[in-house]
Parts: structure tokens; C-alpha cells; sequence
DNA sequence: AACGTTATGTAATAATATAACATTTATAAG
DNA sequence: CTTATAAATGTTATATTATTACATAACGTT
């Protein structure tokens, strides 16, 4: 069961934006966008993101420093993310695939460091770009 | 084997200095850095970064905006990395585990698409750290 | 009410990265 | 050697992404 976090104001209607996208969302698009509901600053968005990817409500996508609202029910918090980007169409989607987090959770090697989190990112080309 | 790539001058003088460093290096400081050597502007950094990452010498650490050269002898081309990073000192490492490798490279889900690439940053606490 | 914590507002600035254009150097073919 | 082509360089300006610093307000608990 997803915790219920109560969002505050700034929050709620960032989060609002992203997860309507459907899509990532730039920092500069998302201030852009929220403007007319009286968010002025970068900083306003930046530390409602900050909130919102450590809650799990959204994850960055390091590669493009973008941001996406969780497609998978069950991320409380961004510990363990997957994420298939589209190189064409910039497309990206969250992969939930219990085995993939099992197998990467549980990844350790020789060098004595312990993993408590991490992040991957798949590339290449959608059904739709690759047909074309 | 690795091909020798020949690298221009500007690639050379800034991979040398990744290399050396030994570790992860953003792309101003390493415009610091070369300055006395007549790289004075920014896109002439990141043109030579841009080149060396295509023909895999240094890899992009994407969490952190940062350069590191590889230190797999086999990445003809960045395009299977995994790195360990330490929140704590932020030491970074290259993972070279042919089991992840193949695990990753063979990934596939039902969302039709074709991965060609891929890239992986786990975090937690090095080895040092974690006994601080 | 008093307190500590979290969130907000605002201005300025830092850090990261690219666009546009002119020129030079390296590579390969004829 | 000459011409053509691609790759690399130099330079200026600018775009994009993110944080510092400081003041104030709202929230949750006792
Ligand atoms: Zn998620
Ligand atoms: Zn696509
Ligand atoms: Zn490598
Ligand atoms: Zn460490």
C-alpha cells in the first residue's frame, strides 16, 4: 500500500502538471507552465521536484534532466528505477519488471560497497521509430 | 582488442587529464584545468568530451554531470556502462561484471522496443565510508 | 500559545551546455 | 600534387539547468 503523502500547494499542482503530461517534463517547461497558478521562481519548481522525487512521486530521468511522475503504484520512494527512453522520439516509460528489480537489487560484487539504491536507463528506438 | 584511435590534440590533452585525475571530472573544471594549454572556451571542451565518449575513452557519470575515464579496456563505445558511486566521498567507479553485462544486454521486455544501449548507476557508501 | 519543522516568496547568481559562424587541419581520391 | 570531403578548431554569444542566501508564512505538535 502507497503511504498517502499530503501534497502542499506547490507541490500538488506540479505534480499535477507532470502526471497530466504523460510525459517528462524540463524544470523550465514545468515553470513555464505554472506561471498563470502563480509559481514565478525556479527555485519554487526545483524544491517541489526535490520533494517529489523523494517521495516517489516522480523520478528524474538523469540523462535527459527531465522529470516523470511514477507510472508504477509502488515506488515510495526513487530508490530503484528503470526507465526505456526512445532516442527518436524521446519517448519514456518506466519499466516494472519484478525479476530486472530483483536481480539489481540484490547485485553485489567484490568491491565492498554496499548498494541501497540505483538507476538505469535502456536506449534505443520505440515500435512506432523503429518503423519508420 | 581496442582500436587505436588517434585522438586530435584537443581530445588528447583532455583525456590525459580525466585520466589522470583518476576519477570523475565536470566539464569546467576540466576547462580550469586546461586553460594554460590554449583551450580557453567551453564548447571546446565539451566537443572533445562529446568525441570521447562516442569512441568510449571516458564515460558521462549522468547523476552528477560528470567525466570519467573508462577503466573497462573493452568499451570500444559507451553504450553498456555501470558505474558505482558513493553518496558519501563520491568516489565512482567503473563495474565491469560480465553477468550484469549479459543480463543487461539481453534485456528485453513486451514493450516491443529494441535496447541498444544502456546505462546503470548504483549508489550506496563505499567501503571507507560506510566504516566512518 | 509556544515551539520546531516544513513550505513559500523573491532576487541574484552559479553551473552546465549549445548555437552560429569562420577558419584550419587531416584524410583520401583522382 | 591537387582537389574534395570530413573532422577538428577558434571565438563570441547565448541558452538551459540549478543553487545560494535571506526573509516570511503555514503547519503540526505539545
Ligand atoms: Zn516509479
Ligand atoms: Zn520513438
Ligand atoms: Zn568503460
Ligand atoms: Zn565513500
Amino acid at each position: 500500500m502507497q503511504k498517502e503523502y499530503n501534497l502542499s500547494k506547490n507541490q500538488k499542482i506540479i505534480f499535477d502538471l507532470i502526471d497530466k503530461s504523460g510525459g517528462p517534463m524540463k524544470a523550465y517547461s514545468i515553470l513555464f507552465n505554472v506561471q498563470k497558478k502563480g509559481i514565478k521562481a525556479p527555485l519554487q519548481v526545483y524544491r517541489a521536484l526535490d520533494k517529489l522525487v523523494e517521495i516517489g512521486k516522480i523520478h528524474k530521468i538523469e540523462s535527459r534532466n527531465a522529470f516523470i511522475a511514477c507510472q508504477n503504484s509502488s515506488c515510495q520512494i526513487s530508490k530503484a528505477t528503470a526507465f526505456s527512453i526512445c532516442e527518436s522520439c524521446e519517448n519514456v516509460s518506466e519499466i516494472s519488471n519484478s525479476k530486472l528489480s530483483k536481480y539489481l537489487s540484490n547485485f553485489s560484487d567484490n568491491s565492498g560497497m554496499k548498494y541501497s539504491k540505483y538507476n538505469l536507463e535502456f536506449f534505443g528506438l520505440c515500435k512506432k521509430c523503429k518503423s519508420k
